[in-house]
DNA sequence: GAGATAATTTGCAATTCGTGCGAACAAACA
DNA sequence: TGTTTGTTCGCACGAATTGCAAATTATCTC
C-alpha cells in the first residue's frame, strides 16, 4: 500500500476528501502485516480517536480496496481481512496460533488448472495451512489445542 | 464422497441413525459437482421431501464434513460450499458465470512458501480465477457483466 | 411386534459480519 | 466566510449459520 502522504494525494485526485478518520486509518494500515479485520482496526482506531464509527472504518477500507490500494482476503473464517500488501504474494496460515504470513511462491504464475478446457486464468491464489515455526517449537513441550474455524475470529496475535 | 450405501454403514458405525432426511442428502450429494451451498441443497431437498428443515441440511452437511466425507470450501462469497470430492484437488472459478470447477494442479504439493522460516505445511490450496471457455466464447459476441462479490450467492449454473 | 431409549428433526430465536439510509457535519474551493 | 458536496455515524436491516428445547422417530431389547 502507498504511504499515507501518497494516499492523501490519491484521494484528492479521486475527488475525495481527506478527513482525520481516513488519515488515521491510512496510518494504521501503513506497514501493517497483521492482516487485520475491520473490527480489529476499529478497535485500534477507537483507541486513538474515540467516537470513530465502525461504519466509517468499513467504508474507508472498501474505498481503499476499490482503488487497488488494499487487498481483501477471505480465508473462510467468516470475516474479511485486509492486506496493505498489494504485491503479488500468497499466504501461510498457522493452524495453531492463527497467524497469517505473506509468502512468495516461485513459479506460482506458471501453475495451470488441469481438467478444464480453455479456462482463461486471471489470477492465482495459493494458501498454505500448517504450523508455524514457533508453534511447532512450543508444541514439542506442551501440546496446545488447534484453533477451530470460528466466525468470530479477530486478528490473531502469535503469543510467542 | 462415498456412495449412499457406504455412508449408511459409516453412519451406523458411528452410532448415528439412518434417517430418511440423511439418506436424501446423501443421494443429492452423490456425484454432485456443482459445489452447492447449504441453501441450494435445501431447495433441492425440499422438492423431494417437503417439510425437511434447513437446520437438518446444515446439520447433516456438518456431520459429513466432520467425518471427512465432504470438503467445505469458502471462496469469500460469504457462504460455505460443499464438495463431495475429497480427493486432492483445487478449484477454478469463472468470474463471469460463477461456475466452480474441480481441477488438478501438477506438482502443487511441491510448492513451498518463501518468506517464512520453518513453516510446516499441512495443506496447500490453489484457486484459479478467470473466465471459463464458454463465457469467453460468448463474451466475444455480446459482452456480459462480471459477477460481483455478493453475500447471497447460490449455486451458479452456467447459462450456456 | 410392542415398548424403552437415545439420537434426530424442527422451528424459532439469537449471533455475527457487513451494508443501506438519512440527518448532521465538515472538507475544499470560490 | 459561505457554499457545495462528500463524509461520518448510528441504527435498522439482511444473509448465513448455530443454539436450544420440544416433539419425533430410528433402533434395540424382549
Amino acid at each position: 500500500m502507498n504511504s499515507p502522504a501518497v494516499l492523501a494525494a490519491t484521494y484528492r485526485a479521486h475527488g475525495r476528501k481527506l478527513t482525520p478518520q481516513r488519515q488515521l486509518i491510512f496510518s494504521l494500515l501503513h506497514d501493517n502485516t497483521t492482516h487485520p479485520t475491520a473490527d480489529a482496526l476499529y478497535a485500534t482506531a477507537s483507541h486513538k480517536m474515540p467516537g470513530i464509527s465502525l461504519r466509517t472504518v468499513y467504508q474507508t477500507l472498501n474505498e481503499l480496496a476499490e482503488m487497488g490500494e488494499l487487498q481483501t482476503i477471505d480465508l473462510g473464517e467468516g470475516v474479511t481481512r485486509f492486506d496493505p500488501n498489494v504485491d503479488d504474494h500468497h499466504h501461510a496460515i498457522c493452524n495453531v496460533c492463527g497467524a497469517i504470513t505473506d509468502v512468495h511462491v516461485e513459479r506460482a504464475s506458471a501453475l495451470r488448472p488441469k481438467g478444464v478446457d480453455g479456462f482463461n486464468v486471471d489470477d492465482i491464489g495459493v494458501v498454505f495451512r500448517g504450523v508455524c515455526a514457533s508453534c511447532e517449537a512450543s508444541s514439542k513441550r506442551s501440546p496446545s489445542p488447534q484453533v477451530k474455524k470460528s466466525k468470530s475470529a479477530s486478528t490473531p496475535t502469535p503469543k510467542h
